[in-house]
Order: structure tokens, then C-alpha cells, then sequence
DNA sequence: TGGTAAGCGAGACGGTACGTCTTGTCTTGCC
DNA sequence: GGCAAGACAAGACGTACCGTCTCGCTTACCA
């Protein structure tokens, strides 16, 4: 999906579903930093060189393999003439995503990975936040926001909730996301 | 502080200290991931033993070395008749704490320390995440924020800052946490 | 009961006792390539240090134990006027007691002993191998041999049963002792 | 010969050369107890999974490299019509191996190994002692002994030659080893 | 339509680090 | 001052994986 720009001549198909499957179970039973390269192997029935030939790293597979569940996670924001219902929606439904079983270990890999190797975050600060933030900016900058508001907003909403989500684990819940982007829309208030 | 906290019986100080101190020191010029027990043990003129003794793992060890950094890290919210100046100046001294060298070093082994092993993220939890989020929460609740909207806001600034000195490492400029913690409190508004 | 030359000040007795004793059960249970001093230690209820003030090495130790078996294993020989019968006897009672579970324990700490440690090798000789060979070329001269051919006859008789102990074990059926003896002294002849 | 009889599917003979030879030399440079595997290895240039993969074990790997050596040590004993000379020479051939540097250093990593490992003294049993012990009692069954008799003397020469090499070290004078011989051969005389 | 080169599974290789075990020395506090 | 207890620096153990390297086999391309 990514590593493999430079004209995958003969490769087998087969052999890439299958090693991208086993990682994925691989990190959803063990986390990132028990997945070796020889368990993905065995556990795909292939042998390592076939892994090595296309991808250069550990952290260069996790990154295709949980860029592959990128559409599951990313969604467009509406644009009604509700900002707040808007963003609010878009919010629960990306916390939702990030605490099913699934999604929240692709979210704990894919946080080591990138901080971790360089190039690993470049490719999913490309893959995830950015798209992320773009969503989000992109409905704020809508509404008649400066860039710079847009862009403040934008972090405070994305960090609030996936900051929130990372600390807490799946126990997060998912309406706090809605509750957290309602207050950044409205500023806080005494009331 | 320490993982020790049954008896520890006549343990060197001397030895504790080299470990720890060789530890912070290969953390920031390797990383958490390539740092070797052994390599921390070479560094500090100590057996291994001498760590396995006391630590039970890599990530405990982090944790420790991570912790003894807090105090560098956690500064009270001051509490002036100007919430959003106090919460401000607050943020800009997280920021710039966390894009030193060591700061951003220490932030980066804590987060994978974190996701890679449950009982440390309950120790960094209590010893970061938790006393921050008091610091700010306690702060709006002075102000007359409600339980449930101090807390969100919190979540928006902490994790709008935090998360994004995460993705953008040391090149995030401090100032921002100005704005981003000025943009929760105010609200979005069309200028 | 050798190490101990130089004037044991207050040295306590019953340590002693219980490490020599702790050293030969493990001898025995474990033989000498897995014996620790640690487990010699625990054992017998010892500070290791105890053990290294008096003995200075795992091979010394183990030639003590063995020593204080010399007299379970080194008998006279008899003079009565039949030499045959006399060596045959000897050779017979020499084997039933290296072919014990305790006497072939000994044998092999022993000799492993020896092999490894000059030091120890020349005081396992002195307290076994010379009395043993005093005997039977005591024997074998009082018949009127040269002491050449006494030497030889001697190193034939015990390296025979020795050596076929060694290669064998406990299998060694001690009967064969006598016949390897009888025909030392009878020589080679076809019937 | 070797330990690999199942399956050595694409063993590399150059690193099983330089393990054999990095052994050796340590044999004969600190003896049997003192040879590491890591040593080894660093001697061979190897990695230590390359011994572990092909030796079960420090005494099997012992135990190949001084069976590579059986040829310098096993010879066979001449048949012409005087049996007394025909054994003298094959003894002093035999004491004359093994009082060589590398004779004598085989003989006790060969003794220690197999008195320390079962596995290990059956396959030096079949590989030295059987055939040593075939070789003599050969000759002497062909003189019209018994085979009773015959194993007897067998004893007595091999063990008494061997055991006082064992005993005695590269001091032994090979031509004791003929006297040993004659004396066996011609029974114990008063002259 | 057969030859040939790439991809592939398997797994041996030289290495590094693991976490454990033991050595021999040292220190502390009891007797 | 001997002793039990046990921390310490050192270093070997045997195991797990790393990333590289053959080895034959299968398979798709192109001649």
C-alpha cells in the first residue's frame, strides 16, 4: 500500500495478505513490542526474506498494517449548519473506532512505532493526524474561523480526545469525546 | 518513588544512583527502544544482577528514571484573579519543559513505557497524567466550573498540548500551548 | 582434617562438620561438575563465606570430603603365606568399596577433581593412590619382587580394577577384581 | 562420528572445522573445565547458536573433537610370533600418544567428560576403550586364551598403563609401559 | 513451449541481548 | 573475631531474534 511504490514486479499477493494478517492478530494479541518478525513468518507461513524483501523494518510494516485500517478510523466531517453537531458526531464516532479491540491496539502500535522511527511517524503523521486535523479544520475554517483558531481548536479537540484514549485504554467513553468537543466549541463557562 | 517498597534491605545507594543516572543518560541519546540492560549496566559500572535485583523490568526502570524527572515537569497552576493568565503561563512552562532535550527524551520513553506495559502506565498515570490534570482541573473548579466541564476542558488542553508535542517532537513551539489553552477557555468564536 | 593446618583459631566445629557433610550428600546427588558452593551453603545452613575462609577452592573442599573416606576405601593387605590369596582378598574388598553407591561417588569427584587441579591432584596421591600402591608393592616385595618388577605388578593389579571401575561403574562386579589380580600374578598362559 | 547422524541438512563444514580446532586448542590451553562455549565460539568465529545447534552439549562437543583424535591414538597390534613384543611395542606406541601435549590434554578432557556425562562416556566407551580393549585381548585370544583370561589381562595392561598416565601425567616414561606389559604377559616371578 | 530468472519456503549463519546462575569478595549486624 | 545473610561486579549459561545468506522449488515471462 505504501513500501511497495517501486514496481513490485512478481509479487506474490498471497504472501503480503497473508504476512499483513498475521501481523495484525500478532498485534492485537501481543502489542507491538512483542511482535517479532519470525512469529509473523511462521504464523504466515512464509519465510522471512519474503518479509524483508518488502518491507525494511518492523516498524515499516506496523505502519502499512495499521494504515490498512486508516478508512475505518477516518471520516469526514458533515457539514450541516450545526458546527457543534457536526464536530460532535465525527468525534464520537472516531472514539468509538479508537476503543474497539481492534482499533485501540492499531492506536497503541502505531503510537510506539512512531515514536520510535522517524520515518514511521512522517508516514502516519501523512496517514492519520494529518487527514484527521484537515477534517476537523476543514469544518472549523468553514464556520468563519481564523487559521490560527481553527488550527488551536483543532488540537484541542483531537489531543482531548485521543490523548484521553490513549492514557485510559478502551475503558474510555466514547461520549466524552462528544462532551469534550462541545466545550472547546463553547469555551468554558461558569454557569 | 521506587519499585522497592518491600524492604530494601541494604541496598547501595551508591550503585542505585549510577544505574539511574546512566539510564536517563542512554534514554536520551538512544531511546527507549534500543536501550539495553546491558548497556545501562556497562555504563554505570554495575552488574546486572544489580539492576534485576531491583527493577523487574526495563519499563520499571524507565518509569523510576522518568519519575525522578517530575518535579521538573509538574508546576503548581498559580491562582490570580485571571484564570486564563494563570492557566496560560501554566501551559507555556509544560510546553517548554517538554521540548528540551530531556523533557521531550523523558516524555517519549514514559508514552512507550506506557502503552507497552500495564503496570508502569498506572505508576506514570499517578505520577504525570494524574497530579497534571489535578493542577488544571483544580484550578477551573475554582473558578465555578462544574465537575464534568473542568474535566473535559482539561482533557482539551493537557491532551491538545501533550498529544501534539507527541506528534510534532521538539520543533512545537511553547507559544502554542498559550494559544491552544486560550482557545479552550474563550470558546470558538467568529472574529 | 588437611587445609586446616594453620591453627584454626575458633573455628567453629559444627560449620565444619555440616559442610563436609551437605558437600558429600551433593556429591553424591548431584556429582562434582554440578556441585555449587552455593548449594553447599544452603545446605548446610552456612554463610558462604564460611566455606571460602577455610577451603580456598570447590576442588580442595571436595578433596577434604573425599579424604575422610580414605579409611572406608584403604585396607592393608594381609601377610599370610599364600600372596595370591592374600592381593586377591585386598583387590576384591578394594572394589566392593568403590562400587558402593558412596565409594563410586567418591572415586569420581575425585578423579575429576584431580584432573582439573594440580594441587588437589597431589593431595588425592599422597592419601590415596600412594598408600594404595604402598600396600600391594609392600605386599609384592616382601615375596622377594625387585622393586621394578613390584612397581609394575602393582600398577597392573590396581590400575586394572581401578581403571575398569572407572570405565564401568557401579556394574563392575568385584569377583573380577580377584581374577584380574590372579592373573597378574599368574601371568599369561595357554591351558 | 558425530553427534548429527539425523538430518545435518546444509551443515556448513567450515564452521564445524573451526569449532573442532577453536575446541582443541582450548582443551589443551586451560582444560576441560575451565573451556567456555562463549569461548569458543569467539575463538571460531561463530556464533554461540551454531555450537548449541549441532552439540547437545560442552561434553558432546568434548567429546567429537577428542574422538577426531582416535586414529593418532589407536593402533593395532602387531601379530608375528612373539606376543610379548607384539604387546610391548603397541604399549609403548599407545603411552607414547598419550604423553604427547595433545595426547595427554585429549586424555583428560576425555576422562572428564565421560566421568561427568552418561551419554557421553558411552560414545567415548564405543569410540576409545572398546577398540583399545579389542585390539589387546585380539592378540592375546589368538595365543590360545581364554576368553576369561584374555579380558583379564586386557585389564591389567590397558588399565595399568592408562590409569598411571591419568595418575602421573606427561612425567610417565613411555617404556614403563613395556615393563607393565612384560609383567602381565610373564606373571610375577621371584628372580 | 521450453529456458531462465525472480519470488518463495526453509532455515543455517554471525551476532546481540536477554534474564538467570554462580563465583569469590565485601559489608552489616548478631553472638 | 567468627558467623549467617546477602549485596555486589563479573561473566558464562542456554534461548530468542535479528538481519543476511544460501539452498532447491515453483512460477510467470519472453524467446
Amino acid at each position: 500500500m505504501a513500501t511497495d511504490i517501486a514496481a513490485p514486479r512478481r509479487r506474490s499477493e498471497k504472501s503480503r495478505t497473508a504476512i499483513v494478517e498475521a501481523t495484525r492478530k500478532l498485534l492485537m494479541e501481543r502489542g507491538f513490542d512483542k511482535l517479532t518478525i519470525e512469529a509473523v513468518a511462521a504464523r504466515a507461513g512464509v519465510g522471512k526474506q519474503t518479509i524483508y524483501r518488502w518491507w525494511p523494518s518492523r516498524h515499516a510494516l506496523v505502519a502499512d498494517v495499521t494504515l490498512e485500517d486508516a478508512d475505518r478510523i477516518l471520516r469526514p466531517v458533515a457539514r450541516t449548519d450545526d458546527v457543534a453537531a457536526d464536530l460532535c458526531a465525527w468525534a464520537v464516532t472516531l472514539a468509538t473506532a479508537l476503543t474497539t479491540v481492534r482499533g485501540n491496539a492499531m492506536l497503541r502500535a502505531l503510537t510506539t512505532a512512531g515514536v520510535e522511527h522517524q520515518d514511521t511517524a512522517a508516514r502516519l503523521h501523512a496517514g492519520f493526524n494529518q487527514p484527521i486535523h484537515d477534517a476537523v479544520r476543514g469544518r472549523l475554517t468553514a464556520e468563519g474561523l481564523t487559521a490560527e483558531s481553527a488550527r488551536d481548536a483543532t488540537d484541542a479537540i483531537v489531543g482531548g480526545i485521543v490523548y484521553a484514549i490513549l492514557s485510559e485504554g478502551r475503558s474510555f467513553d466514547p461520549h466524552r469525546a462528544e462532551s469534550i468537543t462541545r466545550t472547546v466549541i463553547a469555551g468554558i463557562t461558569t454557569r
